[in-house]
RNA sequence: GGAGACGUCGCAUAGUCCGGUCGAGUGCACCACCCUGCUAAGGUGGAGACCCCGUUUAGGGGUCCGAGGGUUCAAAUCCCUCCGUCUCCGCCA
């Protein structure tokens, strides 16, 4: 939800936003238009009851002998104020739904634009080369022993997988990696529920266009999470917290569930793009003021998880109309991948600002010891996803493939995953 | 799954039988001041969330007793539905 004063205030802001969006600048004046009407009838309203409370008072404090004629005159009144209501909370409602329409407003700098048109802030680490030709993760996998695909298939159906054996113990030992890092870096830990609310899952903003990516489980009205930024997002909803001495960091694992309706034929060879996936994802609650400074931080924390591991990779800055609804900046990671020449994401960062804690009611107290919405941020630390990048990183010319240094502790000191057979 | 109890402004509770004096009392915790020489105690006062009006002031108004409906001039209080918690029983990882 967009802070209903800014539209007010400051309505050009949200449009440029919308247009920086592609997205329908109309809807800005839609909204204000509601907003207008809803206090409107508020005021009505309450100007109504106030004059019900009153008379109230009258009755209670009448003689019995009057009380009869008073009650007679607020019958009148009472209907006038029960309809008045009414309109309000319509009022209300239609507002909530035109400025819930409203994606949050971007921050100063967005690239403009689509999908296509991020704009690129570095690129870091050298991309590999082979004297031989470069096996894709899949076939290392298999060579390995690491995943199967088929059974996978047989078992679940389409980008369904089984990880086994080394594959098993390296994603475990990529999402403790990951876990220890946060760890370090002051996060508490947090294993997730993947079930939710409804109103948690809309809160979060995941609701709005891409709703068809989301399990749903109509008999319980639970949503299977596609991140455990929801659950994280959730665990302060409705709170006043308390961020006066640093924000409160997380580090959520949970497994993720994705449709991926609408992708067919994309990626539909290996684990790039799954049902269902294992992540490490990092979340801020933090003053707003420092919200950019943190959405740094947390990139700075990707970029050193993937250089530790020895990933060549590109930053970019998303472009507006690509951004959640959410988010009012977006950072992905992306990984050099060899088979594919290209770069695929491996992590992604987003500031949300206050647009999710207002939603969800997740305030602290500022200046003065007034409530207002905090900012929240996430951040992927590490996924399933990343085994891709690694496998095909470090392979050899044997289809063996070497374990990054930092790995090793986590496998017991592997330091090369041999092939099976 | 069955039975019962309960859900009140941070925490703990009073109030619900019998609707209006509840604009919700009290204790603890919290904040300010006063008093007091010692790991404190006591006194006085203050303090909730959300929304609307008002120049982001002063101030005023409204809503909130788990959620949503209903009855009524008037609901924490009466009625209905739902959600949750606890206890016991049953069943089962």
């Amino acid at each position: 939800m967009i802070d209903p004063q800014l539209l007010r205030e400051n309505p050009d802001i949200v449009r440029r936003s919308q247009q920086a969006r592609r997205a329908d600048a109309q809807l800005v004046d839609a909204a204000i238009e509601a907003d207008r009407q809803r206090r409107e009838a508020i005021a009505a309203f309450e100007s109504l009851r106030a004059e019900q409370n009153a008379h109230g008072k009258q009755v209670a404090a009448a003689p019995k002998e009057q009380k009869a004629a008073l009650v007679a005159q607020a019958q009148q009144l009472a209907a006038d104020v029960k309809a008045a209501q009414a309109a309000a909370t319509e009022a209300e409602a239609r507002f909530a739904e035109v400025a819930g329409g409203i994606p949050n407003v971007i921050i100063d700098g967005v690239p403009e634009g689509g999908e296509d048109d991020f704009v690129t802030l570095r690129e870091v680490g050298t991309k590999p080369t082979f004297d031989f030709e470069p096996r894709d993760h899949l076939a290392l996998g298999e060579l390995l022993d690491a995943i199967d695909m088929e059974r996978g298939v047989k078992v679940s159906g389409s980008r369904f997988y089984f990880l086994k054996g080394v594959g098993a113990r390296l994603e475990l030992a990529l999402m403790t990696y990951a876990l220890d890092t946060a760890l370090d870096a002051g996060f508490t830990p947090l294993i997730t529920p993947t079930l939710v609310k409804p109103e948690v899952m809309s809160g979060t903003g995941f609701l709005g266009a891409h709703a068809d990516e989301i399990y749903y489980l109509p008999n319980d009205e639970l949503y299977l999470t596609g991140t455990s930024e929801v659950a994280l997002a959730g665990y302060h909803a409705d709170e006043i917290i308390d961020v006066s001495s640093g924000p409160l960091r997380y580090a959520g694992w949970s497994t993720c569930y994705r449709r991926e309706a609408g992708s067919y034929g994309k990626d539909t060879r290996g684990i790039i793009r799954v049902h269902q996936f294992q992540k490490l994802e990092m979340f801020s609650y933090i003053d707003p003021a420092e919200a950019e400074a943190e959405h740094e931080r947390l990139l700075a924390m990707q970029e050193g998880m993937l250089q530790s591991l020895g990933l060549a990779y590109r930053v970019i800055d998303t472009a507006a109309g690509d951004l959640g609804s959410s988010a009012a900046r977006k950072f992905d990671v992306e990984a050099w991948v060899p088979t594919q020449g290209a770069y695929r994401e491996l992590t992604s960062t987003s500031n949300c600002t206050t647009f999710q804690a207002r939603r969800l009611g997740v305030r602290f107290r500022g200046e003065g010891g007034k409530t207002a919405p905090v900012a929240t941020l996430n951040g992927t630390l590490a996924t399933t996803r990343w085994l891709v990048a690694l496998l095909e990183t470090h392979q050899r010319a044997d289809g063996s493939v070497v374990v990054p240094a930092p790995l090793r502790p986590y496998l017991r000191g592997l330091e090369v995953l041999e092939p099976v057979g």
